[in-house]
This record gives C-alpha cells, sequence and structure tokens, in this order.
DNA sequence: CAGAATACCTGCGGGC
DNA sequence: TGCCCGCAGGTATTCT
C-alpha cells in the first residue's frame, strides 16, 4: 500500500472535497476485504453528511454525525474521485455517491485493505485503540523510542516497522530512515545506543515529513485521490536500489531478508 | 509476553 | 506466446 506520506496525502486530498458532502447512495460490489464489507453501509450510510476527514496511522477515517468510516488501503488501495459515474473496472469495489454527483471509488486488486463502520468513537476502535504514537508528534521521541526498545531483541527493522511502537514505518520508509541514521537494519533494538537512538528519531521524521511535501512515492498502485503520483521515488536512496552504488560511498548496496520483507542497506554506511 | 511464521489476494516481470 | 516462480507498498492472527 501507500504508506503513511501516501495515505496522508490521500487525506489531504479529500478534505476539501468530501467536506460538509451528503451521501446519496453506496454500491458494493465485492464485499470480501481484509474483513467482510459491512452490508448495512447501503442503508445506514445514504442521508449522512461528512464532518471531518482524518488520517490516524495508515487509516482514513470518514466520520459523520452517526458514525465513522475507516478506510484501510492494505497494499494496493486506491482511493480516487469522480466528479460523475463511470463504469467500474475490475477491482473498483466500492462506491460512496454523494448529492452533488461526486463518486468516491474505492479500488484494491488484493483486497488486503478495510472498509469499516464504526458508531464508537473511532479512536478507540479495537484496530485503533492499541497503535503507537504518530511519527511526527512529539510524543514520538528520543525519551519514547529509548524507552520502547528496553529488551526488545528484535531487528530494529522489525521493531520501527511495529504499529504498537510507532505508526506509519513500512517497508520503504523503514530502509530509508535507517541508512539516513547509518543503523545496520539488524541491529538487535536493545544494542542501539542513545546517539543511534537519536539518530534514528530525527531520520524517521526527517524521510515522513519530506515525503510528505513530495506528495508520497510513485509506485505501481499508487495515486493520490486525484490520480496524481507522487515525486519522493526520486529521493529514495536505498530501497528498490539493490545490487546498484551507495549514493554517499559506492559501496555495492545489498539486500537481505528481515522478517519476511526484502530490506536493501548499505554495509559501509550502515553498522 | 516477545518474536517468528502464517494468512489474506492479484498482478507483474523474469526465466525457460 | 505461455507457463511457472518469486516478489510486491500491510498487518492481524496464530504459533512457539
Amino acid at each position: 500500500m501507500p504508506e503513511l506520506p501516501e495515505v496522508e496525502t490521500i487525506a489531504r486530498g479529500l478534505q476539501p472535497a468530501l467536506q460538509h458532502q451528503k451521501i446519496q447512495s453506496v454500491a458494493i460490489r465485492h464485499h470480501q476485504l481484509r474483513w467482510p464489507v459491512p452490508n448495512n453501509l447501503s442503508t445506514e450510510l445514504p442521508g449522512l453528511t461528512i464532518k471531518a476527514i482524518n488520517r490516524r496511522a495508515k487509516y482514513i477515517v470518514l466520520t459523520t454525525d452517526q458514525g465513522s468510516l475507516l478506510i484501510h488501503l492494505g497494499m494496493s488501495g486506491r482511493i480516487q474521485l469522480h466528479q460523475a459515474f463511470i463504469p467500474p473496472k475490475k477491482h473498483d469495489h466500492i462506491d460512496i455517491a454523494f448529492t452533488n454527483q461526486m463518486i468516491m471509488r474505492f479500488t484494491d486488486p488484493r483486497r488486503f485493505g478495510a472498509f469499516l463502520w464504526t458508531t464508537a468513537q473511532w479512536e478507540f476502535h479495537p484496530l485503533l485503540k492499541n497503535l503507537g504514537p504518530e511519527p511526527l508528534d512529539k510524543d514520538f521521541s528520543e525519551h519514547y523510542l529509548q524507552h520502547a526498545l528496553k529488551n526488545r531483541s528484535a531487528a530494529i527493522k522489525n521493531l520501527i516497522m511495529n504499529n504498537n511502537i510507532v505508526v506509519g514505518v513500512g517497508n520503504i520508509y523503514a530502509a530509508e530512515s535507517l541508512f539516513l541514521a547509518g543503523i545496520n537494519p539488524s541491529t538487535r533494538g536493545c544494542a542501539l545506543t542513545l546517539s543511534q537512538i537519536k539518530k534514528l528519531v530525527r531520520a524517521i521524521k526527517i524521510v515522513i515529513n519530506d515525503a510528505i511535501e513530495l506528495g508520497g512515492t510513485t509506485l505501481k498502485d499508487f495515486a493520490d485521490s486525484n490520480g496524481n503520483p507522487g515525486y519522493f521515488s526520486q529521493q529514495l536512496k536505498v530501497y528498490g536500489r539493490k545490487a546498484l552504488p551507495c549514493f554517499q560511498c559506492k559501496t555495492i548496496l545489498r539486500s537481505m531478508t528481515i522478517a519476511g520483507r526484502s530490506t536493501v542497506f548499505c554495509t559501509t554506511c550502515q553498522q
């Protein structure tokens, strides 16, 4: 999926278009996403108005006066806005039509995404209530991470991708952050020095912030809600650069598998 | 409890 | 051209 910067970009694109819009109808063409899409959306949502658009971790939250839609894009999800109805394609699973004719269309070939409805406070939904801090919040600090890594023997790359520790750091930005911080991805969490923890917190904030400013990373399934690509791919230092020379030192970048995910790094710059 | 493996699903590119 | 394999941006759940 889009990682956090992509989701943020999408949420920012949806904000002005959806705020105050009234839902006219809902069409669900494929119910089987990560969890079944609730059947009652088609009857519950029409007539409700979007009051707020939020992002938490990689969830997009559309809040109405009766409840909130929780949308996750999984690995291959997209949301696009159309000014009028156009015929759906193969993986266009859900449409929400608004009274101004606009259509918000959810597309997801791999169907790892989620489209859920909660009538409770969305912050307390079981999928959201245990999430760690947002990487750009001041809660995500050197002190916090030092505490979180204490006694953790797993690879630091795993730990920063763990949503209970910090949200929104996926495979691309984990690799990029560790490169920027000069840390070997396989280092055990508890083995990081205070200086490394400080560098890592800074690196994560810089990488995520820069990626948001550039509209995310262009990968094959990503486009913002208007269909525009992101530009962060031009900034990638290690992700996708296996066997190519490090920009900093020319060492040939190596790849290894950590917790089942490929991880590119520089054996010279990341000790 | 922590860590590792597994599961969900389709599409694509490379090798033959 | 077509088939098979491995791999892809995530993360909850199950196992050890």
